[in-house]
DNA sequence: TGATGTAGGACTGATCCAGTCCTCTATCGC
DNA sequence: GCGATAGAGGACTGGATCAGTCCTACATCA
């Protein structure tokens, strides 16, 4: 289905957060639970897991809280989705032992890993610096589009059909 | 998780077999799935989608089975995904509504448009010819990275890293 | 010492995926 | 015409995963 989890979302929103305010300036779980709507013990872990991956620092005790622990420039969306929901598999033929229970029967694993590499090399490019500032560049059309040509298509409606 | 489900992975694989053989050939749901090891019922089911969908023709009775009904290189992966898994949802924030019930206080969701729409993009730009090749392009380095990118990031070993 | 806050394991309900089972209809060859 | 082959499609089930809750333990500060 192609989806990020809630957990990942909750994730960046609370990246994010952190990467706008003062760097030294710390907020407690229940600060971002508040400020977003999200459900406190559920952000507890996320930000938890966040902090045993290097990304957030965090201060028990009163007035506590996290704060980052490196350069929002630094943290790409791609690390984090994978800090927290685990490796980003697009399709069960290449899991982290690489191998396809199928064998030599799949005959669309090559292509997809070609996919699968736009994918994380896409969200590779895209750091919590860039989330956090409200006027993110819009990627230019036609850019990527072309990685993959080979043959000629017709322009097609397919992005601009409602629903997607 | 941003998984592909394994009908979808079935689709694919269908229609390449579709793809790479001659047009005029008709190739029944049981071929298929002996070929790949996949189970009929349930690539019955998806091939009866792809030919409600207008991407196959089927023919019934004794000698029947399923053709291309358009040209590989007008079927994009995209068109696929979405007429077998549904619309492909990146977060719960935008759905076919496009309204996000946290309502304003969903930071991260114009961020994560930009990447809902590039994976849309490069799902968009390969097509059925493109996977029926086996010798498909790498996608060139450093193509998209660029298209995100407000900041400067130093190298990243994440995608060299094993896991992915 | 108590309030505040993080750390982390165990558990539950809901949802969705993958696969199965069954019945029905259409077509071809004998 | 009849039976084998093949698609059409609805109903159902087991299992996995997600989202969220509950509870306890530990650390720090006022």
């Amino acid at each position: 289905m192609l989806k990020l989890t809630k957990k990942a979302d909750y994730g960046l929103i609370a990246l994010k957060h952190l990467s706008v305010r003062n760097p030294a300036q710390t907020a407690s779980a229940k600060d971002i639970a508040d400020a977003y709507g999200i459900p406190l013990p559920l952000l507890s872990k996320i930000l938890q897991r966040l902090a045993k991956n290097g990304f957030l620092r965090s201060e028990q005790g009163t007035n506590g809280g996290y704060r980052l622990a490196r350069d929002p420039r630094q943290i790409t969306a791609l690390e984090v989705i994978r800090a927290i929901d685990g490796p980003i598999i697009l399709t069960s033929c290449f899991t982290d032992h690489g191998e396809c229970h199928h064998s030599g029967k799949c005959s669309v694993r090559e292509p997809l890993r070609k996919v699968h590499e736009g994918i994380l090399r896409l969200l590779n490019g895209i750091t919590m610096a860039d989330i956090a500032r409200e006027d993110m560049e819009l990627p230019s059309a036609d850019v990527d589009v072309q990685i993959f040509r080979l043959t000629e298509v017709s322009p097609s409606p397919v992005l601009a059909s409602k629903g997607l």
